[in-house]
DNA sequence: TCGGCATTTCGCTAATCTCCGAAATTACGT
DNA sequence: ACGTAATTTCGGAGATTAGCGAAATGCCGA
């Protein structure tokens, strides 16, 4: 519990997590229909900071069981963990 | 969100939104039956970290919305306000 | 009005978090 | 094997948070 709401108590993470819910629309790029998520560098692109700022907001949200990842060639795909988000939800209806 | 996540981003301040969730078998004394809640002095003890830092945490818990306090003299309790506790917890199942 | 108690506010230090650029790592194409 | 590109790791600077004791505030009883 306390991890997940530390990984949550950033503007940048809260967004990531927003945007992976809809890559169609919050990436220029057609990704919409990538099974395998988003590719580190356009969300970096997108969040505005550097590749190394994003790539450690990355880990604590893959720390923290929210995201998954999956290395592709040099491309790693970013994509949310629905079941544990959902988990998680279930978590803070009842323990909080 | 945000601000609600930075105030449960605390392990000792969900510590206190959980006992506060039952005063009576978390508190020595006999608070459970106290409507108005737990006074801060009490919630220091449990805590065991000095009163200052203590009503920091509690004011922090309060901008968030997940506490409510009332003035009765000298003396300050503290309760969860479950209306907004919920509504957090609705919020992070739709939204995150 | 004065002294004492509960709580909060104020300064300050230590720890943690955020962010960056440089360097390291890994993979691809030639 | 070499050069390039995507990503991660490393080391350090700046901001935020956590913690404390001292001082201030508010309230009560003598």
């Amino acid at each position: 519990m306390l991890d997940e709401c530390k990984a949550l108590a950033n503007e940048t993470r809260l967004s990531i997590l927003e945007w992976l819910k809809d890559p169609a629309t919050h990436f220029d790029d057609r990704v919409g229909d990538e099974p395998l998520g988003v590719c580190a560098g356009l969300i970096q692109q997108r969040a505005g900071c550097s590749a190394s700022t994003v790539s450690a907001h990355l880990a604590v949200l893959l720390r923290a069981g929210f995201l998954q990842a999956t290395r592709r060639g040099q491309w790693t795909y970013y994509r949310r963990d629905e079941a544990r988000i959902r988990a998680f939800a279930e978590r803070v209806h009842h323990d909080l």
